[in-house]
DNA sequence: GCCAACGTTGGC
DNA sequence: GCCAACGTTGGC
């Protein structure tokens, strides 16, 4: 069964123009370093699932394009670099603490602002519209998927 | 830079 | 197990 998710990444470091430039248009997640993002992905991902990649603290934050889940989850090598700012003393190549999976770009959208979400009463429900929610990777409904991807392809202007 | 909200850590 | 202190996220 395909599911949806929206996942947040830093326009500074990996934007879905950095996504899309890469080979294969794929990139590892790395670096989450949160149980419940962390379970998502060990969890329940699956190859095949959709994503609503989002930019998030910057200038414009919102959905920035979509993008598939290309791997199931495996050990975040970050996690094992010494030198890394993701190292965790903890994790060991035996007992991994942090998984990655592997995210490839379909396409790159016209944003749709956080703003521009907030004033669509149909997503009231959506995770990341909670207040104080912070989660870096959070489940969408079908139904919240089906909204954003035909307002994204209706052109989020306006 | 500010600050609300949340997660993690560590002393007890 | 409690909870205060601290660190992080992320919009504004």
């Amino acid at each position: 069964m395909i599911q949806y998710w929206l996942m947040k990444s830093e326009p500074g470091e990996v934007g879905i123009d950095d996504l899309l430039a890469a080979p294969g248009s794929t990139l590892p997640w790395t670096g989450v370093r949160n149980y419940q993002a962390r379970n998502f992905m060990r969890d329940a991902m699956q190859v095949g699932d959709g994503i609503l990649f989002y930019h998030s603290s910057c200038a414009q934050p919102g959905v920035a394009g979509l993008a598939v889940v290309a791997s199931v989850a495996y050990p975040d090598p970050t996690q094992f670099d010494v030198n890394g700012k993701y190292f965790d003393p903890k994790a060991t190549l035996e007992q991994p603490r942090w998984v990655s999976v592997d995210v490839r770009a379909l396409e790159k959208t016209p944003l749709l602002a956080l703003a521009q979400l907030r004033a669509m009463p149909e997503l009231d429900d959506m995770l990341l519209l909670q207040k104080g929610s912070r989660l870096s990777i959070t489940p969408v409904s079908s139904r919240q998927w089906r909204i954003i991807r035909d307002r994204l392809h209706a052109g989020a202007g306006d």
